[in-house]
RNA sequence: AGGCGGGUAGCUCAGUGGUAGAGCGUCGGCCUUACAAGCCGGUGGUCGCAGGUUCGAAUCCCGUCCCGCCUACCA
């Protein structure tokens, strides 16, 4: 039984995205729709979709906008399935970006933090948090997102903190995490040390300087020509490399060079690793303690490190007359002084990789350091047999590769940062016994080891993704067995761009398997980049980046790039946006408000399998206009659903159309499904799409008017039922990608009575959801081909729309007469005939009519006096040309050597069936042309 | 340098062995009382190039040319 009110009062006459969506978020929370149950009794599989935590700092962007997106059709599509759902938010306290958006605040205050001290810093970085941080959620919701706010972790948590440090502790005791002084990269702005993930290198000009080192007298003088990009670096020289087989250096292997600036003799050692004749002089100056081929040159000879560098970027005092300069300025200074000494030996330009810091943007300098790793060989060892054995499955495939790659050559892991903001390390050192205390406290009294009160704590803190690489079990209590870690751990999924691949995935893997037993999800779905129409990332510098809340609620386009191009004037940037979204050329003024279903959808229509996705506004336009469809056909059916039955089970069909439509219905289920399943969302909404705008709105609707218009009542009965049905199927499965317009929409149609209080607490239709009628849907295949053809011929003769016409249909056989004449009022509707003859095949002509083949039944359309001969004869002979075509592919295909007896036998005989039908329809297009000269 | 991906209709993209598809665009006709944000119809591709395997290739293999991304790196 259902309820048999509908609510057709109010709805617009189109569909306005802002006052729908604008309802329906308040009350999915009042209703608590998305929260996971914890009940014992509840032996539903879980679904757990851990969202990519969002840092603090953030703003919704349009790679949000895509992956929130998918993630949230992951789950409302797996509530709906009948998991136990849990899509598990949170924000991310983000270390370095954090600090940097908190310290530009100072600095335009005048002050550093070091004024402030880090007690007082911190104070403001949570007050900076509680003010503006998370604005992100607020964004978060206006998508749609089911996710259990009431579940929201920030890394900066108590509770998660002890999850950080008992991490930290254990690793530490399993002596997979170590001290020690390595070279690492130094961030010269942020003063700190970044892992070798943090650092983007870039093409960049520069130039290749070369100069002389002289000989020492005691060997002889002359000197020794070297080539470098970072001329200031030679202050910390501590070798000069030659190839053992070079013949122009053979004499100065073991030599010593005196150095210019400072009092050091310098060797030329030979190495045949580090050196390339045939590159620059063929003379490497080696400064191992900055730079990574240097380093390890060092450590084969033994050579001494010199650090030149203090954590500012300045010389130190091992720079001579260069110390306190900042390295740029030394650079120059340390060439003039070259130049000055008579060494310069000119230079050239040469391109060359530039490392930054992907935070600061400042070029980073290999500096040695002590600092805390993560021995990472032990931990990516299990991590790569998960993805190996396929516990773990990354999809698309191809990506399986790139993540075995890395493990396989992953370097241990630095994970102290010189900030102040972020967890700090848990170890204590202890002045009288040197022990390190490393235990799970927030503050420790006094040393472990010797009970020393004289300890203090370590300054530094732990890299954000060491904290994050948690985040699957470290949001559910652990380290302590809560029921929560019991059930919502290992989790379903992961999705997430694939740029995180090994900052976060991949580290959680690691963690996740090292500290729970098995590997923290079944599946890694990686989705591909937003890019603008042209295919380039969006970025400030090219003035493309779309704000996705100007899509859902629209704006105009000055403020649009406006936005997109801070500090730019409006022509240029709105030169630069047009260029970048050819699309809006024709958009008038700016983007209308397409909302968030629209937006949604077209997130979810680009296919996975690629790596970029063009951001077409033009598409989301087109897909609001699907909106406004499902709005309309909606709309129009309401009055006639008065008094529908729609349950649990499909209604009782009886009729040729209602069960062809019921089949559709099952069918598009089955696409939807699969779609879902295989990470293939494009697959799932095209689907829909062509189902419920091309099958139910352009052919069954308009099969139902007359049925309504008539005085049939049983059959009136039942097509009421079967739309209803449909309409309502349709939504739920249209529900995990647009949930706006579908609650509101179901709210209004007849459902069942005991229907849960939102509709993505109803359950997602199956391909059971509906008997399966395979002739209905042959039958109905045919009946629409020769309506097609009624309407082709009707255009192209220029039949006024309104006109109605003669139509008569010829078949030899009776069963297909049957079939048209059982639908004649399908044909006569949409044909729009005042008069439909069927007939066997063989009598004569009428004079003055159009013959066209659908099917294999004659389609004459009477077109006495609006006949134009010669126009017929064209299409004719159009025709006879395709038909000609295919007859000679099939017929080359059959004759073609080997053919017969290799091919499986059923593509033999329906290549001969398709043969057939295409002479019978080269026969009647004979005729067809006959009566066309008749015409004339 | 290595790895990965891509080159299919004017544009953006689906299509993993059986005579090429969608959306948008374009052209023609319609304000047919759900929707002009709409309806009906048409147009449009030798699937980057060259070989090979096969009865049959957009699809599998080899080569080649472009484009993109990632990793590493010449001081």
């Amino acid at each position: 039984m259902s309820q048999t009110d509908t609510h057709a009062d109010g709805l617009a006459k189109a569909f306005e995205p802002e006052t729908v969506e604008q309802r329906w978020y308040a009350y999915w929370e009042e209703h608590n729709v998305f929260a996971p149950s914890l009940e014992e009794g509840d032996d539903r599989p879980t679904y757990v979709l851990p969202m990519p935590l969002p840092n603090v700092t953030g703003s919704l962007h349009m790679g949000h906008a895509m992956m929130c997106t998918l993630e949230d059709v992951l789950t409302r599509y797996h509530r709906m399935r009948g998991y136990n759902t849990l899509y598990q938010p949170g924000i991310d306290h983000a270390g370095i970006a954090t600090q940097v958006v908190v310290e530009r605040q100072l600095r335009r205050d005048g002050i550093s933090r070091h004024d402030l001290g880090r007690e007082a810093f911190l104070e403001k970085v949570w007050a900076w948090k509680e003010k503006s941080g998370g604005r992100i959620v607020e964004q978060q919701k206006v998508l749609g997102l089911s996710a259990d706010w009431s579940r929201s972790v920030f890394t900066m948590d108590d509770g998660y903190a002890r999850a950080v440090r008992e991490a930290f502790v254990r690793l530490y005791e399993e002596g997979l995490i170590y001290r020690a002084e390595r070279l690492i990269y130094w961030d010269c702005q942020a003063k700190t040390v970044l892992s070798n993930l943090e650092v983007e290198s870039e093409e960049e000009n520069g130039e290749l300087f070369e100069f002389a080192y002289p000989i020492s007298e005691a060997d002889g003088g002359g000197e020794l020509v070297v080539a470098t990009t970072r001329p200031e670096t030679m202050l910390g020289d501590t070798a000069v490399a030659v190839h053992p087989d070079d013949d122009r250096y053979k004499h100065l292997h073991g030599k010593k060079l005196q150095h210019p600036f400072v009092d050091r003799l310098v060797p030329v050692i030979t190495d045949a690793i580090l050196v390339d004749p045939e590159f620059g002089t063929g003379a490497v100056k080696v400064t191992p303690a900055h730079d990574f081929n240097d380093f390890e040159t060092g450590q084969r000879h033994d050579l001494p490190l010199i650090n030149i560098l203090d954590l500012d970027g300045k010389l130190n005092e091992e720079g001579g007359p260069f110390a306190g300069l900042d390295r740029f300025e030394a650079r120059k200074a340390v060439k003039k002084a070259l130049k000055d000494k008579g060494l310069a030996r000119g230079s050239k330009n040469h391109r060359l990789m530039i490392p930054r810091s992907d935070r600061t943007k400042t070029v980073v300098e290999p500096m040695l350091s002590t600092q805390w790793f993560v021995k990472t060989k032990p931990l990516a060892e299990p991590a790569l047999e998960a993805v190996r054995t396929g516990k773990t499955k990354i999809i698309p495939e191809e990506w399986t590769k790139t993540y075995e790659h890395w493990m396989t050559n992953i370097l241990d892991w630095c994970i102290s940062r010189q900030l102040w903001w972020g967890h700090r390390i848990p170890a204590w050192f202890c002045s009288d016994c040197d022990h390190i205390s490393v235990i799970n406290v927030e503050t420790l009294e006094a040393c472990t080891k010797c009970g020393s009160k004289d300890i203090k704590q370590d300054e530094d803190v732990l890299d954000t993704w060491f904290s994050s690489g948690l985040w699957p079990f470290g949001t559910q209590g652990w380290p302590d067995e809560t029921p929560e870690l019991k059930r919502f751990y290992p989790a379903s999924d992961l999705e997430t761009g694939y740029d995180i691949l090994f900052f976060w995935v991949a580290r959680m893997m690691m963690m996740g398997i090292h500290f729970m037993g098995e590997p923290p999800f079944k599946r890694i779905l990686l989705h591909p980049l937003v890019v603008d129409e042209t295919g380039k990332k969006m970025s400030k510098v090219l003035g493309n980046v779309i704000d996705p809340l100007d899509l859902i609620h629209g704006a105009d386009f000055e403020t649009v790039v406006t936005k997109a191009m801070p500090g730019a004037s409006l022509e240029e940037a709105m030169k630069k946006f047009k260029k970048s979204y050819p699309s809006t050329a024709k958009m008038g003024k700016g983007f209308d408000a397409y909302g968030t279903d629209a937006v949604r959808w077209t997130m979810c229509s680009y296919s996975t399998l690629t790596k970029r996705v063009p951001l077409s506004p033009k598409r989301i336009e087109s897909n609001r206009f699907f909106c406004n469809k499902i709005w309309n056909a909606t709309r129009f059916a309401l009055p006639y659903l008065e008094g529908a039955t729609v349950s649990e089970a499909a209604p009782p069909a009886t009729t040729r159309i209602n069960k062809w439509m019921l089949t559709r219905l099952s069918r598009v289920c089955e696409t939807a499904i699969a779609g879902v399943d295989a990470f293939r969302f494009d697959e799932s909404t095209i689907g829909l799409y062509r189902f419920f705008w091309g099958e139910l709105c352009d052919w069954y609707l308009e099969l139902c008017k007359p049925v309504f218009a008539g005085d049939d009542e049983a059959l009136k009965s039942e097509t009421r039922n079967v739309l209803a049905f449909c309409l309502e199927r349709s939504l739920r499965l249209m529900h995990p990608f647009m949930p706006f317009i579908t609650e509101e929409l179901w709210h209004r149609l007849p459902r069942p009575d005991d229907s849960p209080v939102s509709i993505s607490l109803a359950s997602y239709p199956e391909a059971g959801v509906a008997p399966r009628d395979e002739a209905a849907e042959q039958e109905m295949d045919a009946v629409m081909a020769v309506i097609g053809a009624v309407r082709t011929v009707r255009s192209e003769r220029e039949v006024h729309p309104g006109a109605t016409i003669h139509v008569v249909l010829r078949h030899p056989e009776e069963a297909t007469r049957e079939l048209l004449t059982a639908e004649r009022m399908a044909i006569e509707t949409l044909c729009k005939t005042d008069q439909l003859e069927v007939q066997p095949s063989g009598a004569d002509r009428p004079a003055g009519a159009a013959l066209t083949v659908a099917a294999g039944v004659e389609v004459l359309v009477l077109l006495k006096g609006v006949v134009d001969a010669e126009k017929e004869a064209a299409r004719v002979e159009r025709e006879i040309n395709k038909t000609e075509k295919n007859i000679a592919a099939l017929e080359k295909k059959l004759s073609a050597k080997g053919f017969a007896e290799r091919a499986p036998a059923e593509v033999v005989a329906e290549t001969k069936e398709q043969l057939v039908e295409m002479k019978e329809r080269r026969r009647l297009l004979d005729e067809a042309k006959a009566l066309a000269a008749e015409l004339a």
